[in-house]
DNA sequence: TTGACAACATACCCAGTAGTATGTTCATCA
DNA sequence: TGATGAACATACTACTGGGTATGTTGTCAA
């Protein structure tokens, strides 16, 4: 017998490390962000991290996935409701604005990972993995395309070009990692309200006709 | 007399290394862009950029106060013309999106050097040079926000917190330095087309009325 | 109680890079 | 024509940070 793995608390090791490594390369951006700040970040040493990661780009695409996982699991609840596609949407633009606010620090991660992607700041052997992440959230971006597609065939919305349509909308809905900061005291329904905005500005563009007061 | 100081010269000199200095820094990032990589860029070493740039920080700062200079000139034009503040808007929003395609390596440069004073990734005297920069900014984004704010007051523009929607217009005026690529036999036609699409989502993000064919 | 192994900490190596100190070349001017 | 300085190139230093090799401690099974 295999002598008692704990998977739970190896998960949660891993999530500790996770969180502490997202917040950093947020504040400090990937290459800034030396393994010893991570480690710093946690009260501990390179040696914790090394033991469950096998090198910072590991690091990173384990983030970068983890971000990803989260974006997944908030919108699928909509994903199959019935009724009308622009309103789908709405519920699922507003699942994603929220996560870009509440997650912020693996969204910007996430981020990150694309423009290195794009930028082919990898190795041979990474860019091989990064794909694969890049795959995921290209999967989840057409997720979002098919609905608004179906929305514009049932008249809801009205644009032009589908993929630049697609990118100035996730433009708009992403754009909390950037401007937003946490104020004291704020509840939930700030960020719901903050939220709202966001998806009401990127419905318009997405040429959805004036309505008030939906969630 | 002083020897012969051919000011023209100099500032070519100092224009080709800022070009390649952008252009390596929009493909690699800050801190993944040695020196070297920028005077390999130019066929030359070291030597030539640092007779004409303190330092890194230095070059960087320049690259960023070129790209902002470069939209304030662009702009400017539209500035003081007369008529609703809306179509005062919309050629300012368009000759914005403009600079984003065409002078994209500056803009992404001004992008990471936004990012990276908000993260405070510099030492203490280069964020005065920072600080100094990130005003260029604010007052050219202080520019647009005046005009919306009319356009709103004149009635032709609708939407709620001035910063927020602000924040969300720049976002998507400037989104194609992130995901536009250049094609073999585009025209100055083509991008305009493509700056039009960007410019209308943000107009109807702003509340705009519905209209075709303006340019 | 003892081996074995997970989960770290410590100490060290080495590649890459910002910055500098020192040539080298060539045009200009007295 | 020689001196001077701009405009670079070359050679070198010092330091940062990813990665590794090795030590240490506590826990669990036999």
């Amino acid at each position: 017998m295999t002598p008692c793995v704990p998977e739970q608390i190896l998960d949660h090791a891993r999530a500790d490390i996770l969180r502490a490594a997202a917040t950093c390369f947020m504040e400090r951006g990937y290459t800034e962000t030396s393994i010893d700040d991570v480690a710093h970040a946690l009260g501990a040493t390179k040696g914790r991290i090394y033991h469950h990661f096998r090198s910072k780009a590991d690091l990173f695409a384990s983030v970068f996935r983890a971000g990803m996982e989260m974006n997944y699991a908030a919108v699928e609840p909509y994903r199959t409701l019935p009724g009308p596609a622009a309103v789908r949407w709405r519920r699922m633009a507003m699942a994603h604005a929220m996560q870009m606010i509440v997650t912020r620090p693996f969204q910007r991660t996430v981020w990150m990972g694309v423009e290195m992607h794009l930028r082919g700041a990898t190795t041979p052997q990474q860019r091989e993995v990064m794909a694969d992440l890049i795959r995921l959230r290209s999967d989840y971006s057409a997720i979002f395309r098919e609905v608004i597609v179906k929305a514009r065939e049932e008249g809801d919305f009205d644009f032009g070009s589908v993929s630049i349509t697609n990118q100035l909308m996730f433009m708009t809905l992403n754009s909390p990692i950037f401007w937003y900061a946490p104020r004291a005291g704020e509840t939930r329904a700030d960020l719901e309200e903050l939220a709202e905005q966001v998806v009401t500005c990127a419905w318009r563009g997405l040429g959805g006709k004036e309505v008030r007061g939906q969630s």
